[in-house]
DNA sequence: GCAAGGTC
């Protein structure tokens, strides 16, 4: 018998159709696997890593575990899918060759690495082979089975020693932060090669933008024919340019006109990155991600973890486009068939998946109302890359008047091409018109404008995302998943994202005790350690002993009490910062603060309860809003309910209490 | 209960 191991069921499948005609799906322990009789063989798709690394579970506990001793305990593997290993043992018993077929990188090398060490435990004599393939086509299938290899332990090794980098250093830097600040339970505090040098980006911005000085400064436009034209010149100071647009005459030469056609690039097929930061416009990265994963296993989109920006030859785009004739995409996709059909492509070009695309036509009915927007986005973007180009015309006017330039400029879309599909983004007109060179216009009005130096923006999480791949932070399956942690731990919130002041002194604590971990550096220098160890010229114990000295000096370094000093200040800030937020006012009784509370009715009640038991009635139905205007008479912030009816003013809930009190002793 | 990386 022979066992074929592919990294997923999907891929699994496939296999064994191009290779086997006979196979048949079967399951056991809810894990489905394919046998063929006539070749006596089976193949079985795995999740992914079957099985993690962790420290053995005497080092679970957080607070009697001496951060050291992390630094000298020994790794363990627990299984993570007991139920594909329980079949894999089984069928590793019967067989006589083993191939491995996982994705051909280097999680994909320990992937099969870490089911090949379960099957030798069972049958140590196994024949194991490897075969390569970049694309799940029948020929590069065919070919990478015609030609197997032997499996490259070193880049498995490498794959692995990446896994107890992060976990040491993970585990080390999250415990020492939590436990100095006495964060231990859920609202613990975490630090990561990934997420550290993420969570910085974030928080140097917003410093960025709170030194930020803004400074004015002026502008002078003169009208001509309908327009603005604007001096190729800014003033620092107001009088300046006064001076000299009391300078400015009546009348402006033309100098220079230009009209231009110009064709505008359609967008790249999309590949995770892109797709995100589109998605982000309608949800988080990370529901985005989740739909689209739905849609590739119903069969309505391609995979969408890919970097590949290039359509491979391979894939049919016609036969897509065509598919969408007749649908919700009629008319888009009549645009595409009318033109050439050359598709766009990005800069990378990798060969394991193809961008994602559709793969099926879909109804609005048959999806539910968030999985439309994401499906609608990849047949839009899909047939976008494969529309005629947007045309331009561009005009460009240049003044002379008094020896100074004055410019405007207008663009015009002719043709609107892909931007009658891809309807996300705006075209944005701006219409001049038409000049003669040399002619002498009349000025019809002159202006002075003060604007100010903007701070820069924050970063939405569709630019951070693009900025993390820039930078090599995290994977296309992995970056979406760490600007969830960033939220789910409490370091930002918003979108764009902005940093709590926990954040900042988490950040200020690394940054001080352990700076390699929150640069994008540390990335960079592992990713050189992994090529090493895959090349057999580095080992793993140099390289996990780097990191244990640096981790130790850290320790000894240390100074936890200030380390949890600095913390703390952080999260009493939030806390402080929350409850202001969420707070009606003081408490009139005892000048605590007054909060919706709720225990089987809802009401205002003080934080310092039991001390204190001063309360105020709310409705116990619709949405509560507590708006920003305060009652001048009892300093409360006024409420809003808003019930599927509509919105009404409960205004400040102690007059709203004193005024039923009184309809109520009328009566 | 810690990380990041596969996958669902």
């Amino acid at each position: 018998m022979w066992l074929i191991i592919a990294e997923k069921d999907k891929t699994a499948r496939r296999i064994a159709q191009i290779l086997f005609r006979d196979f048949k799906r079967l399951n056991r322990y809810g894990v489905n696997y394919y046998f063929s009789p006539s070749n006596r063989a089976y193949v079985l798709g795995l999740k992914g890593h079957i099985v993690e690394v962790d420290f053995p579970p005497e080092y679970n506990d957080w607070r009697r575990t001496p951060l050291k001793s992390l630094l000298r305990a020994k790794f363990v593997w627990r299984v993570k899918e007991k139920n594909i290993v329980k079949l894999l043992v089984e069928l590793a018993k019967e067989v006589e060759r083993v191939t491995i077929a996982t994705d051909y990188d280097r999680e994909g090398e320990l992937i099969g690495v870490e089911a090949l060490k379960i099957i030798r435990k069972v049958n140590p004599n196994v024949k194991v082979d490897r075969v390569r393939f970049s694309a799940i086509t029948p020929a590069d299938i065919r070919r990478a089975f015609e030609n197997p290899v032997a499996i490259d332990y070193n880049l498995a090794k490498s794959a692995e020693v990446r896994q107890k980098i992060d976990l040491i250093w993970g585990a080390v830097l999250t415990r020492l932060l939590s436990l100095s600040a006495g964060k231990v339970g859920k609202d613990f505090l975490s630090a990561g090669r990934v997420q550290s040098p993420t969570l910085r980006l974030i928080v140097e911005r917003e410093k960025q933008i709170r030194e930020f000085k803004s400074k004015k400064f002026w502008e002078i436009y003169v009208k001509v024919r309908g327009i603005e034209a604007k001096l190729d010149k800014r003033f620092e100071s107001k009088e300046e340019a006064q001076k000299v647009l009391a300078s400015i005459g009546d009348f402006a030469k033309v100098t220079k006109f230009e009209k231009k056609v110009v064709e505008e690039n359609k967008p790249i097929p999309f590949n995770t990155t892109e797709f995100l930061k589109e998605a982000s416009r309608f949800m988080s990265p990370d529901k985005a991600m989740r739909i689209a994963e739905e849609l590739y296993m119903s069969g309505y989109i391609s995979y969408p973890r890919t970097d590949n920006t290039v359509y491979p030859r391979t894939l049919n785009l016609r036969r897509l486009a065509e598919m969408f004739v007749g649908t919700d995409f009629d008319r888009e996709a009549k645009i595409v068939l009318a033109g050439d059909m050359v598709p766009s492509k990005g800069r990378r070009e990798t060969k394991d998946h193809p961008p994602i695309h559709p793969t099926a036509v879909a109804s609005k009915e048959e999806l539910s109302k968030d999985e439309w927007i994401i499906y609608e986005l990849v047949v839009r973007r899909f047939l976008s890359t494969l529309a005629p180009k947007a045309i331009w015309e561009i005009r460009r006017v240049e003044l002379s008047v008094n020896g100074l330039t004055f410019r405007a400029s207008g663009k015009r879309l002719i043709e609107r091409g892909w931007r009658s599909i891809y309807t996300y983004v705006q075209a944005e007109e701006n219409v001049i018109p038409e000049f003669k060179i040399g002619e002498t216009i009349k000025i019809e009005a002159k202006r002075i404008a003060e604007k100010k130096t903007k701070p820069p923006q924050r970063y939405t999480t569709g630019r951070l995302i693009k900025l993390m791949e820039k930078l090599g932070l995290g994977t296309k399956s992995t970056r979406h998943e760490i600007i969830k942690k960033l939220y789910s731990r409490k370091y930002v919130y918003g979108n764009p994202l902005k940093p709590t002041n926990t954040a900042f002194a988490v950040i200020e604590a690394l940054k001080r005790n352990a700076e390699l971990i929150t640069l994008p550096d540390m990335t960079a220098k592992l990713e050189e350690d992994m090529d090493s160890i895959a090349e057999g010229k580095l080992d793993e114990k140099t390289v996990l002993l780097k990191s244990v000295r640096f981790l130790d000096k850290i320790l000894s370094d240390i100074n936890t009490d200030e380390l949890g000093k600095s913390l703390r200040e952080g999260i009493e800030e939030d806390r402080r910062k929350k409850l202001e937020k969420n707070s009606i006012g003081r408490c009139p009784k005892c000048g605590g603060m007054l909060v919706v509370k709720k225990f089987e009715k809802r009401f205002v009640g003080c934080t310092n309860y039991p001390k204190c038991d001063f309360t105020l009635p709310l409705p116990q139905k619709g949405r509560i809003y507590i708006t920003s205007k305060v009652c001048e008479k009892h300093g409360l912030k006024k409420i809003k309910i808003r019930t599927k009816d509509g919105t009404w003013d409960l205004g400040c809930p102690y007059c709203n209490y004193l005024s039923w009190k009184e309809k109520k002793n009328v009566t």
